[in-house]
DNA sequence: TTCTAACACGAATAATCATTCATTTTTTTA
DNA sequence: TAAAAAAATGAATGATTATTCGTGTTAGAA
């Protein structure tokens, strides 16, 4: 009961990630969910205590996925600058190609420390960390300026970032691709770093 | 009635800003509002429709307000790099002083879209225009690289900063003070889009 | 002062849903 | 195959709260 690896649990995960993801989390009925996963409401709740719950392993499910693949695909690359470069396209790239995922990211991320007074995203952390490591490696290659403070420079990428993919995810048309929007950003954020 | 100089609904903006801040708007009470302003339940229904109304009318006056002085403020500097970093300092000034609202704008209006189909918030498009603004008048004069596209240069840049307020926004601690971090960001994205 | 209409009150309403649990179905064990 | 355990069901519960509305209050007009 309750295994990670269980049918229904992953059935239940992927029909909330649709609906919280139609009207958010607080609008989203449990008995829709139950309905979209093709179970009873009262099963979902072997497999999860509550509501909430089903938030919170959402996201440690869909941030580790990818967390582990920013990783792998990150370590390919050695120049940090590159690597700078690969992130922004991946990152855009995921969000293009997860739009339900995205649209919870987004939206319900950003209240997480609020309606769940003591959840705190640690995975989200860690991915904003990688971008603080790249910064921190340019900066001992001699790549990057040292006045720049690692802890800044990640959110400020990362915002810029993911301000672009609320724009997308939030409109319906895409105005501009996937590329351009990747290496315009990138490209500011680079030259502005580098020595 | 409903009138917007009205003392009353001056009050009950006031006290769904601090409450509505506290746990966001779904678990945020109507009574609480109307006790939060020395006033009954119903009253709060003389003048705003919905729940959602105050939310809505919340957003007006606080945008209007923001974008009014910011206005203002760019306009004293004539220099488009450097109304950049004006606008960097001023914009986290805002946070800094305006707790509740900011933490409300972070949040609730990350949700606007999904729980008011029809709501769209103007005044922020206007807001992030400011900074397209500056853009396109940099390349104008010849400040900035041509092949800065202003629609991702100005989400990029809002995008870092907002991501910065989110954090103070969300943590306890400030880590970094606000000249620091605004230093840091408008000079990443100046050195970045400048020729 | 008396009348009236706008304003305000707050208890009662009514609808919404998360959650429970008695019962049934399926799977496992012996 | 029979008994026991686990999983699943979904109707009923119970708690929560936005909103209403019958009644009271106030302030200005006449």
């Amino acid at each position: 009961m309750g295994q990670k690896n269980n049918n229904k649990y992953r059935k239940i995960i992927a029909a909330a990630t649709k609906v919280f993801a139609k009207n958010g989390f607080y609008k989203a009925k449990v008995s829709e969910i139950a309905k979209e996963a093709g179970i009873a409401d009262g099963t979902i709740y072997i497999y999860f205590k509550h509501k909430d719950d089903i938030l919170i392993a959402l996201f440690e499910e869909k941030m580790k996925e990818v967390l582990d693949n920013m990783k792998k695909q990150i370590s390919l690359e050695s120049d940090p600058l590159k690597k700078i470069e690969r992130f922004a396209l991946l990152h855009l790239k995921l969000i293009e190609d997860n739009k339900d995922m995205a649209e919870i990211i987004q939206v319900e991320l950003r209240q997480s420390s609020k309606f769940m007074k003591d959840y705190h995203n640690i995975k989200f952390a860690q991915y904003l960390d990688l971008i603080g490591d790249i910064i921190q490696e340019g900066k001992e290659k001699g790549l990057i300026r040292k006045d720049i403070i690692p802890g800044i420079g990640k959110r400020a990428f990362f915002g810029a970032l993911d301000e672009m993919s609320r724009f997308w995810v939030l409109s319906k048309r895409r105005k501009y691709n996937i590329e351009t929007a990747a290496r315009q950003i990138s490209s500011y954020f680079i030259n502005g770093i580098k020595r």
